[in-house]
DNA sequence: GTCCAAACGGTTTTT
DNA sequence: CCGTTTGGAC
């Protein structure tokens, strides 16, 4: 008799369906994934099994993410099942391992090993450059618009002369593909490729050199990928052409979180999985352990309109799945519905609920402002997510540009942002002039640029600023391998006057502009070389969200994708802005269903509470504009919902937020019932005039006046305003 | 070359 | 309404 081998503790924790996800190793498989049925346990707990079991070693799985986090959080998930860390992995997001292959077999795309990986400010910057070279009318045709263009024909595995009619662009008189060559041809000579060409190179190497090919079927016997549903077509034939050696790939992801289609994925690519790979196995995981049994039924009853999915129902796996049902409200207009969450997050915070645990999600950015200002005087802490990441900060990038240029004297684009940050009297005139050398002599701008200080071209007082910048360049430079990267770097940043410039600067950004640069030097540590800190830094954007203290988080619906709170606000459900108008006009039905998923994705966060609303009149530029409630809340299943607050649809003719334009004016619509709502401000602190005072948008100042609660403040930067007291504290 | 006022445009975002 | 970009004046 022979006793059944005890089950690995591992494997034990799984429920049927996650087992099943994780034990059927071959051939191809589609886990469906639902909003908290474990997604990540299972893609993590199969990594983990593949290793237990022998069937690969480490470096024989290819894992793929979109995010660096996904990709950092599966790493260490696989190392704490495996109980030691594990090295060697082909782990990482599709452009990190892009890169990798690329820099393998960079010369079979023209491209030597050390390319620059340019990021969106740089394209559109080089993009702009070949239209103008090639006498487009930028006024007319911005270069963000064929940026785009060529974006969705990368996301599409379309290389200049491959464009096939049917996805033809009309963009500046249909000189779109053209200017596309064009703009491939300076990144070659660059020796540069931007984000989207890693993927494209990368397939267009394995579709024409099978040696290679065969050379990562070999390596890779198994592969995983995580979000799917995200997918753009060029991601898609990297996988299948991977794919092709073993079979053995698995996908997890959720058709009904697939709300990226406007940056290229696709939703068929889920969709089409079975046809795809023949004889895939799919597996769904359907229980939820995360909500409570009336906010999924809520979501799934939403989402069952949606007509293109493959279809899945989420069932309640918690022991305390009853809870409060969802709540919807109806508000008179966005200041009231501000006032609305307010008050309710301080009802919860005083029965206990922790302001992490509390979340207000939107369909677009603008929409956190009002919610800010309400949370500003109800002095609730709040933190934005998504707003500019630490990597985009115009700091950081001249930063990195400077360390670029000194590093690397083929790097035109970033030597071309510093050389005149801080001003330092070189000009349109002085540049150009030596766009022109450098172009004429075939060198880059640099040299180009010592040639000309050499031979004493230009005006005495730009050729000393530029002699002084190249000089130091070569001191730095030199410098870098003697006393170390991270010293110089912080040299270079004193000696270039680039700090000097920040500290001179009287906003209310400067400080922490100079912080930051602190933090980048500071991160720069980590790195045995400049090479490699650069290399990181063009692929890893931090989103540096340090989780300090207890805050509400603010962010948009998209943002919110992944995440989950006990607590979540919904507000702004009206036509036109949930779903969006702009979408709608774009895209049609399809996006209708798309706009769908976002909120299902939104309902899906909440844990315990979900209060969704809408109200009839809200502020839209300037203006006062009323709209209808969105139609996903007649989706919603009566009776698993409680509604408050009268539904008020506006008495004149309704006007879309985005469509209809302004019907009201400026004037705010009078509420109807008077006395509804009660502005009960909030005790302001004491601020007497002369009080020096910081305010989160204007910066310090000095209060000049003050009555009622309202101050006139004279602010260093920003002037004279009359701002709310609540707004400012007080600076010693 | 730099600075300020008018003009413009204003979903969603990772790498 | 408000932040960013641009074009014209010094």
């Amino acid at each position: 008799m022979t006793a059944t081998p005890p089950l690995p503790e591992y494997l034990s924790r799984l429920n049927p369906e996650q087992r099943a996800a994780v034990e059927t190793l071959d051939g191809p498989l589609l886990v469906l994934a639902g909003a908290g049925t474990g997604k990540t346990r299972v893609l993590t707990t199969r990594f983990a099994h593949l290793l237990m079991t022998g069937r690969a070693q480490p470096h024989q799985v290819l894992a793929v993410t979109f995010t660096n986090k996904a990709a950092r959080e599966m790493r260490e998930r696989v190392g704490a099942i495996l109980q030691r860390p594990v090295e060697g992995l082909w782990l990482g997001t599709f452009h990190a391992l892009a890169a990798r292959m690329l820099r393998r077999h960079a010369e079979l795309v023209g491209l030597r090993p050390d390319f620059t990986i340019l990021d969106t400010d740089d394209q559109t910057r080089l993009l702009k450059q070949v239209m103008d070279a090639a006498g487009v009318d930028l006024k007319r045709w911005p270069p963000a618009g064929l940026m785009g263009v060529i974006q969705r024909w990368k996301d599409r595995g379309l290389a200049p002369g491959k464009i096939p009619v049917a996805e033809s662009s009309d963009y500046a008189n249909n000189r779109a593909e053209a200017l596309y060559a064009s703009y491939q041809a300076r990144l070659a000579a660059l020796n540069a490729c931007d984000f989207g060409d890693l993927l494209l190179h990368v397939t267009e190497i394995l579709r024409n050199h099978p040696e290679v090919l065969e050379r990562y079927h070999r390596l890779f016997r198994y592969i995983l990928v995580d979000e799917y549903q995200d997918t753009n077509l060029v991601q898609y034939m990297w996988l299948r052409l991977l794919a092709q050696g073993h079979r053995n790939i698995c996908c997890v992801g959720d058709d009904d979180q697939s709300i990226y289609s406007w940056r290229g994925a696709e939703i068929e690519n889920i969709l089409r999985f079975e046809k795809d790979f023949p004889g895939a196995v799919i597996v769904r995981l359907e229980s939820n352990y995360r909500s409570t049994r009336p906010i999924l039924a809520a979501a799934s009853h939403l989402i069952s309109r949606n007509q293109g999915r493959l279809g899945k129902t989420l069932r309640a796996g918690r022991r305390d799945a009853d809870g409060e049902q969802v709540c919807i409200v109806s508000l008179w207009d966005s200041e009231e519905e501000a006032r609305s969450v307010g008050e309710r997050i301080e009802q919860a915070q005083r029965k206990g609920t922790s302001l992490s645990e509390i979340a207000i999600l939107v369909r677009a950015g603008f929409q956190t402002r009002s919610f800010e200002e309400r949370l500003i005087t109800l002095g609730i802490p709040y933190r934005v997510f998504g707003g500019a990441k630490f990597y985009e900060r115009q700091e950081i990038r001249d930063a990195i540009a400077y360390f670029r240029a000194t590093v690397s004297a083929s790097d035109d684009l970033a030597f071309e942002r510093i050389v005149n940050v801080p001003k330092r009297g070189l000009g349109d005139t002085a540049l150009t002039s030596l766009h022109v050398a450098a172009r004429e002599q075939g060198v880059p701008l640099r040299i180009a640029a010592e040639r000309m200080v050499e031979g004493g071209a230009l005006r005495p007082k730009p050729r000393a600023a530029l002699r002084e910048l190249l000089e130091g360049m070569a001191r730095w430079r030199e410098a870098m391998e003697r006393e170390g990267h991270v010293v110089v770097a912080a040299r270079l940043l004193e000696e270039s006057g680039y700090t000097e410039m920040w500290k001179n600067d009287r906003s209310a950004e400067a400080p922490g502009r100079l912080d930051n640069l602190k933090e980048l030097l500071r991160a720069m540590a980590d790195f045995p070389d400049m090479a490699a800190f650069l290399e990181h830094i063009a692929l890893v954007m931090e989103n540096d969200d340090k989780a300090e203290g207890e805050k509400v988080s603010l962010m948009t619906l998209h943002a919110a994708k992944g995440l989950e709170f006990d607590m979540v606000f919904l507000p702004g459900w009206e036509e036109g802005l949930f779903p969006s108008q702009r979408s709608l006009d774009e895209g049609g039905a399809k996006s209708l269903e798309e706009e769908r998923r976002l909120a299902y994705v939104g309902i899906t966060r909440a844990r315990k509470c979900c209060v969704i609303s809408h109200a009839a009149n809200r502020r839209i530029y300037g203006n006062w504009t009323s709209s209808i409630p969105s139609r996903f809340l007649d989706e919603l299943p009566e009776g698993e919902v409680t509604r408050e607050g009268a539904e008020r649809r506006p008495i004149p003719v309704p006007s879309s937020v985005f469509g209809g334009g302004p019907l009201l004016g400026t004037r705010r619509p009078r509420l109807i019932e008077a006395g509804a709502w009660e502005v009960e401000s909030r005790p302001t602190p004491e601020i007497a005039v002369g009080s020096r005072v910081f305010h989160q948008k204007f910066g310090y100042g000095t209060v000049t006046a003050s009555e009622e609660g309202r101050l006139d403040i004279e602010f260093e930067k920003a002037g004279t305003k009359r701002v709310m007291a609540g707004f400012v504290e007080l600076v010693h």
